[in-house]
DNA sequence: GCCAACGTTGGC
DNA sequence: GCCAACGTTGGC
């Protein structure tokens, strides 16, 4: 089991979007860049992420699911791209936020800190449970 | 709104 | 294969 990191502005698609899809998943389409497309083909069904809200809220919101392994991005014809389909399982009862993880020093190696721009990204065990712990989920999914 | 960081493109 | 120019992202 392997964990992850979605980042998406909440303008384009937000957590809101995200679970009104439900069950049914959604294709994480729109991502042209390699590093990003390279570790959504690492993933596996029943994989986990968090979602995280970039540019205005800057917040870990939400818990979600690998549905569909790696495929073609739907929305180009250049055969380079590829996405998952991800699904919500929960909300994160305290969003933690950018500050948040940036003040404890057991997320200072987090890509998230170090490397913003990419938008897809791995999330080791530990930073997995810190972070669950700060959102207020008392058991790590 | 600004700017730094990063990735991509294209000329040579 | 290198590097400058450009575009985009995202934090502040």
């Amino acid at each position: 089991m392997a964990y992850w990191l979605f980042k998406s502005e909440p303008t384009s698609w937000s957590w809101e979007m995200q679970k009104k899809k439900g069950d049914a998943g959604q294709e994480w389409d729109g991502v042209r860049n390699y590093q990003a497309r390279n570790n959504m083909r690492e993933m596996k069904i029943g994989d986990l992420g968090f979602f995280y809200h970039s540019v205005k809220e800057t917040s870990v919101v939400g818990i979600v699911e690998v549905c569909a392994l790696a495929h073609h991005d739907s929305t180009t014809d250049d055969p380079r791209w590829e996405c998952v389909d991800i699904r919500a399982v929960k909300d994160v009862p305290n969003p933690v936020t950018l500050a948040d993880i940036k003040a404890n020093p057991k997320l200072s190696e987090m890509i998230l800190v170090n490397n913003s721009r990419l938008s897809v990204q791995p999330v080791s065990k530990a930073e997995w449970t810190e972070i669950c712990r700060m959102g207020g989920l008392d058991k790590a999914p």
